[in-house]
DNA sequence: ATGTCAGCGACACGCTGA
C-alpha cells in the first residue's frame, strides 16, 4: 500500500496539479492539508473519477485537512482530543480550527495533520502551537492500542534536527527550529511513533517545504518539516520512502512537496 | 532567466497568513 502527504497550499488552486499527480504516484492513501476550502467545496467528483473517496474536515479560507482514499474511508475523527483553539490577546476562537482528521483506510489508521505554524518564538501562536502537539500526543496514545498500523502525516512546521534545514544560522529567533519544539515532536515519538524518514532523491536531505521566495527552491533553501510518524507495526512494514520533489517544478506548484511511503 | 502566493472583500488592490 502507498501511502502519501501533500500540504497543496489551496486544493483548489492547486487542482490540475494535484489530480495530475494523484494519477501519476497513483497513492491508495493521500493525506492533505492547506485545502482553503470547505468540505461542501472540496473536489469530491474529480478526485472520485480517479478513484478516491476524501474525508474532509475544512471550512475555507485557511487551514483544512483531508484524507483521499481507494481502500475504504471508516471511522472517520475530526479534531483531536482536547484540542484547543487559538488564543489572539484574550480572545478564544469559538471553536477549534480544521487542522486534524482521523481515517481508518484498508486496517491503517491514518492522521493528516496540519500543525499550527507558531508565527514566532513567544507570540500566542507559538504558545498554542506547542499546546497543539501536546493535544496530537494525547490523541495518539488514546489511539494506539485499538490500531497497530497507525501514522500520523502532515505538515508538522518543526524540523526535528538542525540538519533538516538548509542553514541553521538562517533560523536564529525563528520558530520550527526551538528547543521546546523539538521537545513537542520528541514526546510524540516517545508515546510510539518513529519518524519514518524519507531518501533523498537529489541533495543529501529529503527537504519537503521551500519558500516561493528568494529562489529558495532553485538554491534548495529547504526544510524538512512534512513528516510521517509512524507506529512500530507501521513503521517494520515500510519498503520505501522518498519525497517527490518533482511535484515543486514547473507551473503554479505547493510550496511544499509530496512525501510517499510504501507498505509492503 | 527567474527574486512569492492564495483568499478575501468588493470590483482594485491592500490586507492577512504562510
Amino acid at each position: 500500500m502507498r501511502i502519501a502527504t501533500w500540504n497543496v497550499n489551496s486544493v483548489t488552486a492547486r487542482l490540475p496539479r494535484v489530480l495530475g499527480w494523484l494519477a501519476t504516484a497513483a497513492p491508495d492513501v493521500v493525506c492533505l492539508q492547506e485545502l482553503k476550502c470547505s468540505d461542501e467545496a472540496f473536489p469530491h467528483d474529480e478526485v472520485g473519477e480517479l478513484g478516491y473517496e476524501a474525508a474532509v474536515h475544512g471550512v475555507g479560507r485557511w487551514n483544512g485537512v483531508a484524507v483521499l482514499s481507494k481502500v475504504g474511508i471508516r471511522d472517520v475523527r475530526r479534531g483531536l482530543l482536547d484540542e484547543p483553539g487559538y488564543e489572539a490577546e484574550g480572545v478564544l476562537l469559538p471553536a477549534p480550527e480544521q487542522r486534524a482528521i482521523g481515517v481508518t483506510c484498508g486496517g491503517v489508521r491514518v492522521w493528516s495533520v496540519y500543525v499550527p505554524n507558531g508565527r514566532e518564538p513567544g507570540h500566542t501562536h507559538y504558545t498554542y502551537k506547542l499546546g497543539w502537539l501536546e493535544a496530537l500526543r494525547a490523541t495518539v496514545v488514546d489511539e494506539l492500542p485499538a490500531h497497530g498500523q497507525l501514522a500520523v502525516l502532515g505538515d508538522f512546521n518543526v524540523a526535528p534536527t538542525d540538519d533538516d534545514v538548509w542553514d541553521i544560522s538562517a533560523f536564529e529567533q525563528s520558530t520550527h527550529v526551538t528547543p521546546p519544539e523539538r521537545q513537542a515532536l520528541a514526546e510524540l515519538r516517545s508515546a510510539g511513533l518513529t519518524d519514518v524518514y524519507p531518501r533523498a532523491l537529489k541533495h543529501d536531505v529529503p527537504f519537503t517545504y521551500w519558500d516561493y521566495r528568494q529562489l529558495a527552491f532553485p538554491k534548495n533553501r529547504g526544510m524538512r518539516i512534512d513528516l510521517a510518524y509512524a507506529s512500530a507495526t507501521f513503521a517494520g512494514a515500510v519498503t520505501d520512502a522518498y519525497v517527490d520533489r518533482e511535484a515543486r517544478k514547473g507551473k503554479d506548484p505547493s510550496d511544499h512537496a509530496p512525501v510517499v511511503v510504501d507498505l509492503g
